[in-house]
DNA sequence: GGTAACTGGGTTTTT
DNA sequence: CCCAGTTACC
């Protein structure tokens, strides 16, 4: 399908972009438009024309998209090593990639008691969930816990933390704006920022904002930077709306002036926004680089037209050109408004549908559903599991969040870099009697005051309670054997020992835990080292479940669940679109902000432009919490700000609410009595 | 003083 | 379902 010439089968506009000389190119794609078929062309025109394929980099925000434009790309080249060459992945992949390279100017200081003990190139990244226990931890010890009043928690703190960082904003400012239900603290929220960034430096520690930091340090040094900078002639960007201040500074000092620079986005589809992304930064672009090109893309070839128009009807004017997607497929169904008693009856309803599509031949994973928060399809996949529907979820899944792996990728770091105080407070805490404030006692201990020395085994042991201490003596041990072993499999192998007496007693579902760590082990055999596979498992977490287990038989047929999030640059035939209410999407916590509804509203226009030929849109009108009243059957308050009167102009609505229910003969329910079981007490 | 067991309240989106 | 807060036990 995709093994055509580059210059095949592109319209004006699209070839336009493909064919575009080394001046800066901004490429205005709306949904659908044939975005990254436009962009893999260029990559393979560039190559056709003569441009060394290592000399380009192509940068996504998902491995997903990276992996797919570097297949594409590949298949249409006349050179057939291009795809290997490319040099493609996410901002953060790229950014692990330059850093640890450069670790050795980014590292800890040639000062202090760290030096010895962090060997080079030993960094450690922390998720989002290892970097907000730290802040927590950093909260403890500056004692803001456990006060009258209660102070922001970890994430929460990492969050606004996290916004200064994106956007170059103060972070005064940002809890002012952002977190006003935090500023009676800010001076104590401010001290513990500082704190965060010393400890991180100290213990080699690097948050995903500090791989970008990182980058464009390394891109802003005299020495260095040039040179880095100079290693690609092309720089090609994608969802250019949802890049923030420091991805945007990296893109400039990559391309100054834009020479050899491709950017591609739709300012109406950027979701990003609590991330520090903001799609004014695609917006001024064409002011910052006068000489750049700018090409829309408004026919898109995924949709038919009943569903762009509604999509049209719904797009956020958000202050770029105004695209009006036109399709080249009319006809088809009009978008469905489904109306509908509550989230048990849209569950069923959702199935109903699927199934019954099933049967006229629409495979099951040509159809997709869709929501706004991962919890939305709770229900939703009850009713899956109980009519034997198969499915698989994206988004939401926190596969690496599960205590268990998270365990086995904090003891992996240790191996490394055994100042990692987070990975050693997960790894003390799995021993009996000990708990948080022992795992800060013993990490005293266990760090030794001078520099060169090694870690303090025994003493740790010695000052450990007398129940956990033949368990840690063992963990001890068998981490020192390990971090002498060189050969992957075997560390992996050894790590996973030491963790499974630790995990059997700790979690009673502990057969279930070690199979996802025996795959994880498997996995890891592939990888160069340890330490990198642990970084990409950070960076790139598998999408769902699913993908740990191998590859997915290409004869399996399920339906997908999806955030909107995830979803985002995918398609199918038939999208259901859950939820969609005011308080779930829109989400409630974006209800106060007219830019946070603006936000929503962009990501709704995302879930619809997924559909290619059905797209139906959910109502449950009574809230699971809503309290029931006398005439509860007819007090459907709830309703969707995103569905107005001209937005419905373009639906067909149905009705689905109980009345129907309620007219259908009664079926007698039978009435069981439980046993009283009097002869037992006899 | 610190851990384990229990209870009640709250839950966005992702690299 | 996960976390914070509470209480009972070591």
């Amino acid at each position: 399908m995709f093994d055509l010439r580059w210059d095949e089968d592109l319209d004006e506009a699209q070839l336009a972009a493909v064919t575009h000389g080394d001046g800066p190119l901004i490429v205005v794609a709306g949904a659908g438009t044939g975005k990254t078929r436009t962009l893999v062309s260029r990559v393979a025109a560039l190559v056709d024309r003569g441009v060394d394929p290592e000399r380009i980099l192509l940068l996504t925000f998902t491995r997903r998209a990276a992996d797919e434009m570097i297949a594409r790309a590949g298949a249409i080249c006349t050179r057939r090593d291009a795809a290997r060459r490319l040099w493609g992945g996410t901002f953060h992949a790229i950014a692990y990639r330059l850093v640890t390279a450069h670790a050795e100017s980014l590292g800890p200081a040639p000062t202090g008691a760290g030096q010895a003990l962090a060997p080079q190139g030993s960094l450690s990244v922390l998720d989002q969930g290892d970097a907000a226990d730290l802040m927590d931890l950093l909260r403890h010890e500056h004692g803001l816990t456990g006060g009258t009043q209660r102070f922001p928690r970890g994430d929460t703190l990492l969050d606004a933390y996290s916004r200064a960082v994106n956007t170059g904003q103060p972070a005064r400012e940002v809890i002012a704006a952002q977190f006003p239900w935090c500023e009676p603290h800010v001076e104590a929220i401010l001290d513990l920022f500082r704190a965060y960034v010393g400890r991180k430096r100290a213990q080699s520690l690097l948050d995903f904002d500090d791989l970008l930091l990182g980058w464009r340090a390394l891109l802003a040094d005299s020495v260095v930077g040039p040179a880095m900078a100079q290693r690609w002639d092309h720089v090609l960007v994608d969802e250019y709306q949802d890049v923030n201040r420091i991805q945007v500074d990296i893109v400039n000092l990559l391309r100054p002036g834009g020479e050899g620079l491709t950017v591609v986005g739709d300012d109406a589809q950027a979701v990003y926004g609590f991330r520090g992304a903001d799609s004014r930064h695609l917006l001024g672009l064409a002011e910052t680089l006068p000489d750049a090109r700018t090409v829309c893309l408004e026919r898109n070839f995924r949709s038919r037209q009943r569903i762009l128009s509604f999509a049209n009807e719904i797009r956020p004017s958000a202050g770029g050109p105004e695209l009006r997607l036109r399709s080249d497929r009319d006809g088809g169904p009009r978008p469905r408004l489904v109306r509908c008693h509550d989230a048990t009856a849209e569950a069923r309803l959702v199935v109903d549908t699927i199934l019954e599509a099933h049967e006229q031949g629409r495979p099951l994973r040509s159809q997709a559903v869709l929501m706004r928060a991962a919890h939305h399809s709770d229900l939703l996949e009850i009713e899956l599991t109980a009519r034997r529907v198969p499915f698989v979820k994206y988004g939401g899944l926190k596969f690496l969040e599960a205590a268990h792996v998270k365990d086995f990728i904090a003891t992996v770091r240790l191996l490394d870099n055994p100042l990692d105080e987070i990975a050693w407070y997960r790894l003390l805490r799995l021993h009996d009697g000990v708990g948080p404030a022992r795992a800060r006692a013993l990490l005293d201990v266990l760090r030794p005051h001078e520099p060169d020395t090694e870690l303090r085994h025994s003493e740790t042991v010695a000052a450990a309670p007398a129940a956990a201490r033949t368990a840690l003596a063992t963990t001890l041990d068998a981490l020192a054997s390990a971090r002498q072993q060189q050969a992957v499999a075997t560390r992996a192998e050894l790590v996973l020992e030491l963790l499974r007496p630790r995990l059997v007693a700790r979690y009673p579902d502990h057969a279930a835990r070690l199979g996802d760590l025996d795959r994880l082990v498997g996995a890891a055999a592939q990888s160069p080292t340890l330490a990198d596979y642990v970084a990409t498992l950070t960076l790139d977490p598998p999408a769902s479940t699913s993908d740990l287990a191998g590859p997915p038989h290409l004869d399996e047929d399920f339906v997908v669940l999806s955030t909107v999030h995830s979803a985002k640059g995918l398609e199918w035939d038939s999208v259901h679109v859950i939820n969609v209410v005011d308080g779930a999407f829109p989400s409630d916590m974006a209800l106060t902000s007219s830019a946070g509804l603006l936000e929503e509203r962009r990501l709704f226009y995302v879930a619809a432009t997924r559909a290619r030929d059905e797209l139906s849109v959910y109502t449950p009108l009574r809230l699971p919490h809503h309290r029931r009243g006398r005439d509860d059957k007819h007090s459907y308050a709830p309703q969707s700000r995103f569905l107005d009167r001209a937005a419905l102009a373009t639906m067909d609505v149905h009705e689905n609410l109980p009345g129907a229910i309620a007219n259908r003969p009664a079926t007698p329910v039978p009435r069981v009595e439980l046993p009283a079981l009097d002869d037992l007490w006899a």
